[in-house]
DNA sequence: TACTTTCGTGTAATCGATTACATAACACGA
DNA sequence: TCGTGTTATGTAATCGATTACACGAAAGTA
């Protein structure tokens, strides 16, 4: 084990004090040229490293922002995170991860333990049963600490948040697919309580009453978002009376559940029933059938949120500046909604 | 803001030392008890917190660990991440987030930021141009923190690792191929610095010979892991005296480009052409011509390394723990190589 | 010469918690 | 009454860096 080296260490070695040595190394114009160079280069040499523990003690500061997800392993959430970490690697900021598996206890604990590990940010994802009035929230803001919603957001007063347009991704997948020819859309949504799927279903919604059809309520069905929720959801949609020939999934997990479902049935995909999904998963593109997809932009969203806290953090001022970014959806057309280009 | 309340303030509302305060809280047992008792009431209706930051300088333990990893925003590194995120939480460890992108001179800044902001322990992925002489590695070790490899590892003396065995991940893949009755099996292989790429090639050579089959030099194509080096290199050995009739890939991607690719040239998957991935991507599933695949049970691996690090932190004996942890891989067969099942 | 700046550095407090050592209070036995 | 433990708490150092304030020396000014 290698011995730490302090600035005492150095102070000791060239007979002067501590605080001479901080003041050189931390460019203090106050001290002396020579001796700066002469404790810049002692330090080099008994290769001093400056802990940032101590630094973050007395600063206050630690240099590390939590990131909030409900789970890491999702393509679009790692995106976002991947994001974040290049925009404040730059600024000598380190990214702490943790996952909320959508249990509001579970956020909430991660809420208190990163503000009691002192981190200068957070940046999170509400699950998709938060509850903005807990107390966890108004713990951070009394901190001071900056809060940025991604993605999934609430409306707190003072927090900040990036998202996209969700319901024009939801009216312009719509009106993909009314362009298409489809003439009775049905819609799965997931759960209504986070913004984001409400959006994307009134974006649905508005389209179609935009372009002159009805809205049906039996045509809206909530899944979660995964395949099997796909197929069980599109079983209940084959079975109505008039069943839909279209699909704007806000899942493409359900989507693709869906495809696969109507597939077995052998009902053709695009000609005889038209399928768009959300986030373009990786998946979306590689597939043979290749799914119509809007995009989520989730690496700009991560760079995005970082700004936002860059500009937030430093400023002092009790005035909260609370800033909403809203980035635009992306929507990819792909084989299972094209019947005229593909 | 809210003022923040330490030790100091519940010693002097109670006219006693932060000294008594803090065992109090930490169950001294030389504590009375009614006093121990008057404190945490005291403590909890103050709302106090303690500082981590303050217990981390004087421990000199952050209660912090480091994940390096190429990028985050890949299924496999992903996965591995929440693997060593579960497990570590109810440790009370935090997880710093830091990416390569392959980039040894990155590697070596988060090493250095990371030993330097006092984490506790170290995981890490390592890039497929890591030189293990690096003065980084011996930099954390010399500073006895216990550092981690999981899947791309390189031999250093004293350091754990957590993989899979990639020999046998490549061999049982060959078997397969050779079982569903293909005689003339490509491999596409990565950068053979990395020795997972160089263990499912000669696990693949070694099935080869095992089974009476010849091994061929024009078979093997080193490809980067991307549809479109798959793709690329598929043509290569469509373009041989003889063909392949069959493909081991070290990368999920690059089997679906060579899939991709022999779908255009209308050469029928499995029929004519066998293809194997390795990684167990989520879209291999997905497709509608499944990709069989080897899993490398990234959840697992990450649960694993998080253990292997618990057991090796607190142990301040200069006796080196070095683990190496070796996970089976699983084949799933599916049907882009099963003539037989499907 | 005497007085005022300016410059460079030292002194010591501070951030918040832990802990070795000291000490006060009290009990007990002889 | 004295000596010896025992128990509970206080005192002060420590972790490593920063920084307000103090101060001596050198330089400038009249």
């Amino acid at each position: 084990m290698s011995e730490k080296i302090t600035i005492y260490d150095i102070a000791k070695k060239l007979n002067i004090t501590a605080a001479t040595v901080s003041r050189a190394l931390n460019n203090n114009p106050k001290i002396k040229e020579s001796t700066r160079e002469l404790v810049i280069k002692t330090a080099a040499s008994m290769n001093y490293k400056q802990n940032k523990l101590a630094l973050a003690l007395k600063s206050g500061r630690s240099n590390n922002i939590g990131v909030i997800v409900p789970r890491i392993d999702s393509n679009f959430f790692a995106s976002v995170i991947r994001g974040i970490e290049e925009e404040l690697h730059p600024h000598g900021y380190q990214v702490i991860i943790c996952q909320t598996h959508e249990s509001p206890k579970r956020e909430n604990e991660n809420l208190y333990t990163l503000i009691d590990a002192q981190v200068d940010g957070i940046m999170m994802s509400v699950t998709d049963v938060t509850d903005e009035n807990d107390g966890a929230f108004h713990y951070v803001l009394e901190k001071n600490v900056p809060l940025i919603f991604f993605d999934r957001s609430k409306h707190i007063d003072g927090v900040s948040s990036v998202t996209i347009n969700d319901f024009k991704g939801g009216y312009v997948a719509t009106k993909h697919l009314i362009n298409e020819g489809c003439r009775a859309i049905a819609h799965f949504s997931g759960d209504q309580s986070l913004e984001i799927f409400k959006n994307r279903f009134l974006g649905y919604k508005q389209a179609l009453l935009d372009n002159g059809m009805t809205f049906k309520e039996e045509y809206v069905i909530h899944t979660k978002s995964s395949v099997d929720a796909g197929k069980e959801a599109i079983d209940v949609l084959l079975a109505l009376e008039t069943p839909p020939d279209a699909l704007f999934s806000a899942s493409d997990f359900a989507a693709l559940g869906a495809i696969q479902e109507l597939k077995e049935r052998n009902i053709s995909i695009p000609k005889e029933f038209c399928v768009a999904g959300f986030s373009n998963e990786p998946f979306t593109k590689f597939m043979e059938l290749s799914i119509t997809s809007v995009d989520q932009s989730p690496l700009e969203m991560g760079k995005m949120s970082a700004r936002v806290f860059l500009e937030q953090v430093d400023k002092t001022e009790t005035i909260k500046i609370e800033k909403k970014v809203v980035l635009a959806p992306e929507l990819h057309i792909r084989k299972s909604s094209s019947r005229t280009n593909f």
